[in-house]
DNA sequence: ACTATATATCGTATATTGACGATAAACGAT
DNA sequence: ATCGTTTATCGTCAATATACGATATATAGT
């Protein structure tokens, strides 16, 4: 169906991806998925389908939002894929968000 | 409209609570918006009207999904609405999302 | 009281997301 | 070749999110 397609005209490139991150960790499933292949270190989708409360096809479609943003990376091994997480990845966007947090509380001083 | 109200049963209180935050910064204007009352200390909406390409009833909406995340508050001032970002809430917000990255992080070393 | 201004809310249209079942595609095993 | 297994994709539906104009509300100033 297409990943995230926010409306990203007249915004500031940082702030779209620091808002594309958002995205990515928007649903429980996704975010569930992303610790599950960081426990596991390498990951089959039917696995993940196991400890997930949702359809194989749904999975798979999170699944897809998480290799479209470059967070995990798919690679096909038999009858299965193999899920890996991309540590490189995942570090660029804790940076990008402690970035955004960092400005946040360095600048947050509101006396109302 | 209501705030975001993802599926949450069957998932994790961890996962899910990060998941929310992902939620309240997925959407460019949010990011926007939270930068600048960080940036202005005491902010006005019809100010950040000014500096985001939307109508003035979606930011309006904007601000909302943001109160209701307790990330922002609002208080009347005369004609004006003062929203403050609330720091304390933004701080918690980071120190989850940073407890998220480091889980990734420590347990990630995938072999594929 | 009237006017102007600022902001929230309502009504509504459209787009996107999330969910599932069914099907297709790819592979391993027999 | 056929069958079973695994995963991606398709078709579809319901729920949410996003966006805007119009309207309501509240206040300040005259």
């Amino acid at each position: 169906m297409g990943v995230a397609r926010i409306r990203e005209t007249g915004f500031v490139a940082d702030v779209v991806r620091t808002a594309r991150w958002g995205r990515a960790l928007a649903h429980p499933a996704r975010v569930t998925i992303l610790t599950l292949l960081a426990e596991r270190q390498t990951c089959v989708c039917g696995e993940i389908v196991d400890d997930l409360p949702l359809a194989q096809s749904t999975v798979s479609q999170h699944l897809r939002v998480l290799r479209e943003e470059g967070l995990i990376t798919g690679e096909v091994d038999g009858t299965r894929s193999c899920y890996c997480i991309d540590a490189e990845r995942v570090r660029a966007m804790m940076a990008d968000l402690n970035r955004f947090g960092t400005t946040l509380e360095r600048k947050a001083a509101c006396g109302c």
